[in-house]
DNA sequence: GTGATTGCAAACTTTTTGCAGTAAA
DNA sequence: TTTACTGCAAAAAGTTTGCAATCAC
């Protein structure tokens, strides 16, 4: 969906979305889906994978959250707001935050003329518990 | 997965792989397999689709592709090999190279401790093309 | 009360895979 | 000859959606 970062909570408050939220911002592990599913289902145990779906893209489409998609892999989220990097753990999977690196914060233009409205940025490589010898951080 | 870029060209050049390979690098438009599909179809009628995709699979298996996932489209393609950067336009989904903006071709290591072996940019916004007022730039 | 939201289940899209046959080495 | 690779078609995985019931407002 190119229509992302809508920033209107318009909505209801209901149970299901904030349960969807608080367990986004609870994890620092940037969950898929059907993990914040799991979740979820700890405090709602009636909440269905559909509705948490829904309410994924609807929080994405507020700019509440974000989606960030890894080759392969279902889409992973994150209940952080403000603009940053990520680093991926090409052993473990993991994916963590890291202080957006690169200079600019305000975001030109390309040298094709291409307006940049934003910029994703994953780095990838070995974190650092997997580099400390350890298997697999789990 | 998360072991990409094996950088072992090692299996069978069978005309398949050729073919798939050659449609990458004829189109710099990062099709999508389907897309690759259709268009290694004119030389290879009876190719299938399951053999595109393990095709594709294979290439960026052994470095010589690469695959860009954007949030909610199928993946992407792209057979050029050296590292750059891409331009997501959000209005007409097209993606196109940039070389890399970021400073440091030698990657370091992250605040987190973390080593980088290489890095994914996405920049996203309005292409040249939309923002100069034109529909769609198809 | 009203309509956005839910749960369910089915559908859809993208990608992978088992198998018997084919072809590259 | 050998076995990696192919085509086919079915299956898996991830995500979306239609509908009647429910709940936030």
């Amino acid at each position: 969906m190119p229509g992302e970062g809508r920033q209107l909570p318009g909505g209801r408050a209901t149970r299901q979305l904030e349960a969807t939220l608080r367990a986004l911002r609870a994890s620092d592990r940037h969950p898929t889906a059907e993990q914040v599913y799991r979740e979820v289902l700890e405090r709602l145990p009636s909440v269905s994978l559909g509705t948490v779906y829904r309410n994924l893209r609807k929080l994405v489409d507020d700019g509440r959250a974000l989606a960030i998609t890894v080759c392969g892999q279902p889409a992973r989220f994150d209940g952080r707001a403000g603009p940053h990097d990520h680093f991926l753990c090409l052993r473990c999977d993991r994916l963590v935050d890291v202080e957006a690196t690169a200079a600019s914060p305000e975001l030109p233009m390309l040298p094709g003329g291409h307006r940049v409205a934003d910029r994703r940025v994953v780095y990838r490589g070995t974190c650092a518990s997997c580099a400390a010898g350890a298997r697999a951080g789990g």
